[in-house]
DNA sequence: TGGATGACCTTAA
DNA sequence: ATTAAGGCCATCC
């Protein structure tokens, strides 16, 4: 595997409940700002057989960005079971369930 | 305009 | 057949 997909894999493990993150950012933190795609990939691959919390993952506007429209109302559901209020067009409070990893708390954007 | 973003599709072992 | 890696490009602001 490459350092990439094992770094993408273990961010994504290490988001707690109730948080989310989004693909770019995992990207970013992996090593590679602009691998979002690769993101998407893992997820869309790895995501079960290495049973990562891929329901937390979401884009960089918020949204769930699953197209099929089950597993899209699964993240939903698994997001809500977490406590992370999804909006009815599947979007979530990006300010505030997004997790700024094991930075500083940053209140730049805020 | 231009830059960022994306739950894909293809190839390889 | 399965599992993992890679990347161009359309779309939105």
């Amino acid at each position: 595997m490459t350092p990439f997909t094992e770094k993408a894999i273990e961010i994504i493990r290490n988001i707690p409940e109730g948080s989310v993150m989004t693909y770019g950012q995992i990207a970013a933190l992996a090593g590679s700002p602009r691998a979002a795609r690769q993101i998407v990939r893992i997820l869309h691959s790895m995501s079960k057989k290495h049973r990562l919390p891929w329901h937390r993952i979401v884009n960089a506007k918020g949204e769930v960005a699953i197209k099929d429209d089950e597993l899209h109302h699964e993240q939903i559901m698994s997001l809500r079971d977490e406590g992370v209020k999804v909006d009815h067009n599947g979007k979530v409070d990006l300010e505030k369930y997004q997790w700024r990893g094991s930075l500083h708390t940053r209140e730049t954007t805020l």
